[in-house]
DNA sequence: TTTCTGTATCGATGTCTGTCTATGCAAGCT
DNA sequence: AGCTTGCATAGACAGACATCGATACAGAAA
């Protein structure tokens, strides 16, 4: 979805010039985490012990309609960030980690990047 | 700008429940990646030998008028993710490696993540 | 100074997006 | 069956955004 480069893993980003259907794909993802809400529940969700929320513990977290929650929820889900499942009457959402490992991968292959330590918290 | 932590380095996304001021200031920098155009245009600057690239070399790679290359280049400015400096009659633009590495370490930190080995080029 | 070229800003316009209310659907309960 | 609750979808609307042409500004050159 991301556009794959020659390895077959991610689009190159910082250390070639990306295609335009590489940006496309990679802008549709970037766009849903450019959302202060969206943010803010991909974080409830990610951060969740056990690895999953259910909906009914993340729309009274907000300010917002149900239904506004649950059009953010889509979006993130759309662009591969998180994933759902129903379980009787509740719906449990939960984080696919391979998208965001992958955005961390792409924004960390930089020219002179130092070799397996670009992660700033060393 | 993208709200600090106890350890005033990144704010937690995946980790922890972020806060209002956090998540704003954190999807200002994804909706500025958010666009294809501006995909581009960084890949072009972050790739360029030298580590800077003029805008006109920039602008004839788009099917865009210039005032609209110019506009993009301003908000992924805004965004703390390139600087720009003028040289004579030229603006030279060139990536802050300090931003990118700062989202890619707040992205590859989530729990349960293999310590120091999130990167998935591995 | 005048002119020319490269870049930024301004104002207008069409499209996209975040939000709402109203409604539909699914599942459990009585 | 009917009712109730949790979540999703549909349609509407205001504000935001990408794009344009026109114009202003900066620097070099004549």
């Amino acid at each position: 979805m991301l556009g794959q480069d020659d390895d077959g893993c991610c689009p190159a980003l910082l250390t070639a010039p990306m295609d335009e259907g590489q940006a496309v794909g990679l802008a549709k993802v970037f766009k849903a985490l450019g959302d202060p809400v969206r943010l803010r529940l991909l974080s409830m969700i990610a951060s969740r012990a056990g690895g999953e929320i259910c909906v009914c513990d993340l729309t009274p977290a907000f300010d917002l309609s149900q239904p506004t929650i649950s059009h953010h929820l889509k979006l993130l889900k759309q662009a591969g960030l998180i994933d759902s499942e129903r379980r009787g009457t509740w719906v449990y959402y939960r984080l696919l980690p391979e998208m965001t490992d992958r955005l961390a991968a792409i924004l960390a292959d930089r020219p002179n990047a130092p070799e397996s330590e670009a992660r700033a918290h060393a």
